[in-house]
DNA sequence: CGCAAGTTGTTTGTTTTCGTAAATGTTCGA
DNA sequence: TCGAACATTTACGAAAACAAACAACTTGCG
């Protein structure tokens, strides 16, 4: 019974985009697809992963399905924006994190950040932040809402309002022309404001499917944040807007780390 | 006796890294692959490592692992416990349902219970009734505990103080020949506290495991629960206290409901 | 100086892993 | 239902990684 140095790597990976292929973990590691299939069934006979045709997906038992194939979509663009964030984030600052996709992909990349202080009302941020036993985690109280594991209502607010927070990382549903954050949700509204209240910073992550689309309730205006991270240039009106606020804007593009993944770190 | 001065650094690019090479760790140091190897071994019955072919990786969750072990041990008689207990909750109350691998055995029989309100400080028992759509959850916060997914702290007991539960079961670490319920961390036996003061009925969840251990903090004492659910009888003083102190103790049989074992024929 | 204990480099034979190739299974469209 | 394309399993030889034993070296001590 060994272990391979892949095996942890290709776990990420499965938790990351919800599935693997043996032909893009193959050309990721560098090793032939044969490698990769006795890889796959060691994991499988572990009961870490589910062998299926042409690889291998996370063991089912995890949630919501209509919300794994929504954490899949723009995989790649969302960690490109998460990446992005998550390296202007220091060590050592308390930290918040809400409901999202996007805000669990800064969860993946703050693996390896160190003595952070991180208060999240999701509890997919803090199953995979609880990996990083180098910081602490507390959970916000709330009633679980089952579609995405937020912790929503009064008790989330409350718990919220007894902390001051270095900085907070917050997702939304929509983005609208005028710059103003919208969700769905308003009860996961009242949390994001209250967020935002008591954080030194405030940045937002968003794709550029928020742009697209339209939500009812309004959470706050960009011209309230101190950042926003996106994989698109904003519409020229409000690049020109965030401008005038004041408000960053960090564009990221999504880079193929396919290739192999032993380059020599300095 | 001096101890090898690249311990400490190889246990430093393995956290940077997740993983060490033989060979890169050999270049680094400027030593042959063999004193690595031994280094790596080293490392490795120290616990501090993970020794795989080629190299070595950060312990997966070490404390993880301990639980999934845990958890594993005497499934059959949790699940028998848990039956007998879930049998005995009604639909339509509001339950607590606190830290421990028993008390998650019991949110797996409340899985097709109608319209609880089931508030928990334990993310696994929010993670499974999470899949019964006709019951509420509210997680309280707190503190993320790695070790059991627990939530502990201030927060997790006035979050508890702000409820009123028909019924709470709840664990021990330890059950002592007196009749005390004990517990390890001071932090658990506080939330552990909090949860009886609020609670119309409590009844606690036990094996016999419980009954030949012991742990060092005081929960509370058998004559304040209404009822206990075991795999074991009490001991003979013991089950008459329970009876003078009107606490109902039920004890289960486990029932082998897994159908036939394989059977090769022939 | 000599000795003992500890560490490292070298050599040896064994175990594990990996790539190749052929045989067997699976998927999917006609 | 059939066949082609793709995926998988199985087997085997080569290469890499391994553990164990021993020699050379350093260090601490009387």
């Amino acid at each position: 019974m060994s272990q391979t140095l892949r095996h942890p790597e290709i776990l990420e990976i499965a938790r990351r985009d919800g599935k693997v292929t043996v032909e893009r973990l193959a050309a990721h590691f560098g090793v032939t697809l044969q490698t990769i299939r006795r890889d796959l069934t060691d994991l499988a006979e572990a009961g870490r992963l589910d062998r299926v045709h042409g690889g291998a997906v996370l063991p089912s038992g995890t949630s919501n399905i209509g919300y794994e194939e929504r954490r899949a979509l723009n995989a790649d663009t969302k960690r490109a924006i998460a990446r992005a964030c998550a390296a202007d984030i220091p060590d050592g600052i308390s930290l918040f994190l809400n409901i999202g996709t996007t805000t669990e992909a800064v969860a993946r990349e703050l693996l390896h950040h160190r003595d952070l202080l991180v208060v999240t009302n999701n509890m997919n941020v803090a199953n995979i932040l609880a990996a990083n036993t180098d910081c602490e985690i507390v959970v916000t109280g709330g009633q679980l809402r089952r579609a995405d594991g937020g912790l929503v209502g009064p008790l989330a607010t409350g718990t919220i309002r007894q902390f001051k927070f270095d900085c907070a990382v917050i997702g939304c549903s929509a983005l609208d022309a005028d710059g103003d954050l919208l969700d769905f949700d308003i009860q996961e509204v009242s949390v994001s404001q209250a967020i935002l209240r008591q954080s030194r910073r405030t940045v937002l992550v968003a794709d550029h499917t928020k742009l697209s689309r339209t939500a009812p309730v309004r959470i706050a205006s960009l011209a309230d944040l101190d950042a926003m991270y996106s994989d698109a240039d904003l519409p020229e009106k409000l690049a020109a807007d965030c401008e005038g606020w004041a408000t960053e804007v960090v564009r990221s593009w999504v880079v193929d780390d396919a290739g192999p993944s032993w380059q020599e770190p300095g």
